[in-house]
DNA sequence: CTGAAAGCGCTTACAG
DNA sequence: CTGAAAGCGCTTACAG
């Protein structure tokens, strides 16, 4: 009554061969004459028959040291975000490139990370990559007991010992500092995430500590929650009252965007003539023409690229200490902060 | 040497059980004591097991017509886009609340879909979710062979035994006609994708049919592949004569907004003064205050329940033969579109 | 309610 | 190069 599906016993007995043959024939590198090898792969197409992934992950786990799936687990909040969807496009393409898939679980905030991990680890995922998020001290030594290597993407290991790839939040933050400064404002205001949001604070002490180097305490601040609508409602909290602040450093250019809209569209202000703006990320829309928001770029496919290449060599050499690699963010001038237009450090434009 | 996990052998020996009671205390259900159940979950938190999702996977393939995993293939191209970024957070929270496990694979045009098919069930994936790409005729009788229900989203089954969930294009196409024939305009241009792309091309017969009602062919017609710059580029060669279009339809919000940028701030054109505008989709940033672009709305959250309800069916009753739903799109009335404007139909403008 | 045992579909020493 | 056999960690009839 069971739709039986072909196995490889099944194509054993078509090729007149046993099945360990079979096997033999689907592993890269095994012992086994060529002739042979054809005979079977004849038959195995003739069957339709695939090699079925749970079992083989099954026999690995008596010669591993741990058992392989072929899966790397990716926790993610706010894939709806554009700079979460790129992120996650690019780790799809290099994991895939590199043969493994990936097992996918999005979560509403960091307090549900461990409890994805659980759910993941039951799959016996390979490693697993958390973005944005930060798993609890006791989950980082359950990985770490079951040999699964970790890679946060976006945050600090805080200690942990797991590997870690992100960008100089608190350089960045100087950097945006700075460019404000050279344009010669004074009442500079910042808007960020809410305060339990550690890479919107290390954006900020960044900011900070350059705004004080020059004198200055940031003007107001404003927090969001890195949606567009919430970087709206803190722009028009921003120009709400008289003594406005004259530049605007935004921990992300989606909130930026928010606020450069609502300036422009809701309260009729011209950006930079009434106020400079700056952001963080570069997503694409931070180049349309529209908008041409300066920004501080994160070189996420280097990143990306570099994050893959960590967790696998983890994932090859399980003894190995955690790696963490922090990428430096590059200005980006476009048209948003006074006096240092148009003249875009990038080429291109996408 | 191998760092053994702990497995229900050896919370068996903790509890003074057999293993087969630490089976049955994590199988809702199962025939076991309410103290046995407490004993063994006890020494289990003790020892930090959890069952192995791999290895009970091997084991229903005993039993079922045909083995179940726990896991929904997932199939996409485009990530990076905001339609699909969106879907893809929708239906992975529909299927963790369901209980399945999310298997990502993305592809870059619907000739590796069959592929990607093929490498997914080897991971006896218990349904297959293609999101705007077609699998082959083979490939959809592979899949109905094991057992495994495929859901098309965003496409058209042509006629293949397999779910499909999508948005009635043809009428969305007339949709966009109906309004800018309304605003009374007669040089009306279309803007889709190339001419393999299906959906484009029922957008636009629909179109191009109620254009011929009221005595029209399309006056121009431009393609691009969705991305925002495409849409730009599609633009300029739009207005780069004489004889401009008055009106433009774009099969997609994305490349819609490109336009848009590209009349207002490359060429200095006026929308919708110089000429109107409609997109399709209604993605976020078609609502905000600087574009408020007039469009054609896809009921996504609710197409997307329908989608996991249906392949929730479908992986239950095995036998049952597909399903296929289309939703209406709806008028977004934004301020694109001349004389029509600002009456949103929308009360939020997320 | 409980335990001993078979079996899911593979991989890989082991012995030719 | 090849085959017989053990074993990966579970679930679930089967027989108490």
């Amino acid at each position: 009554m069971r739709k039986t599906s072909v196995t490889s016993y099944d194509v054993a007995k078509a090729a007149g061969v046993s099945q360990s043959a079979v096997s033999r024939a689907f592993s890269p590198g095994a012992s086994i004459a060529e002739k042979t090898r054809q005979r079977v792969l004849d038959a195995a197409r003739e069957l339709g028959y695939q090699p079925n992934a749970i079992a083989r992950s099954m026999s690995t786990a008596r010669q591993e040291p741990s058992q392989k799936s072929g899966m790397v687990g990716i926790v993610v909040t706010r894939l709806e975000d554009p700079f979460f969807a790129h992120a996650i496009a690019n780790f799809s393409r290099h994991l895939q490139a590199r043969g493994w898939h990936m097992l996918l679980f999005t979560v509403d905030s960091s307090a549900e990370v461990d409890e994805a991990l659980n759910s993941l680890m039951q799959y016996r995922i390979d490693g697993v990559i958390i973005l944005s998020a930060i798993l609890s001290d006791h989950m980082a030594q359950v990985c770490r007991a079951q040999g699964t290597p970790v890679m946060l993407y976006n945050r600090d290991t805080k200690g942990l010992e797991v590997s870690a790839v992100g960008i100089a939040n608190h350089e960045g933050g100087r950097l945006a500092a700075d460019i404000l400064l050279e344009a010669g404002h004074e009442r500079i205001a910042f808007v960020g995430g809410d305060a339990g949001d550690e890479t919107s604070r290390e954006r900020e002490a960044g900011f900070v500590q350059r705004l004080a180097e020059a004198g200055l305490t940031p003007f107001q601040r404003e927090s969001g929650d890195y949606t567009f609508v919430s970087g709206r409602e803190a722009g028009l909290r921003l120009f709400a009252r008289h003594g406005r602040p004259d530049a605007v450093f935004c921990a992300s250019d989606v909130m930026a965007l928010g606020i450069l809209h609502a300036a422009r569209f809701d309260l009729g202000l011209r950006v930079p003539l009434d106020f400079s703006l700056i952001g963080f990320d570069d997503i694409p829309a931070a180049a349309w023409p529209g908008h041409q928001l300066t920004t501080i770029r994160q070189p996420i496919r280097r990143m990306i690229r570099e994050a893959v290449s960590i967790l696998a060599e983890a994932m090859e050499a399980p003894g190995e200490p955690p790696h963490t690699r922090l990428f430096p963010g590059t200005l980006i001038l476009r048209d948003t902060v006074r006096g240092m237009g148009t003249a875009s450090l990038s080429p291109d434009g996408q």
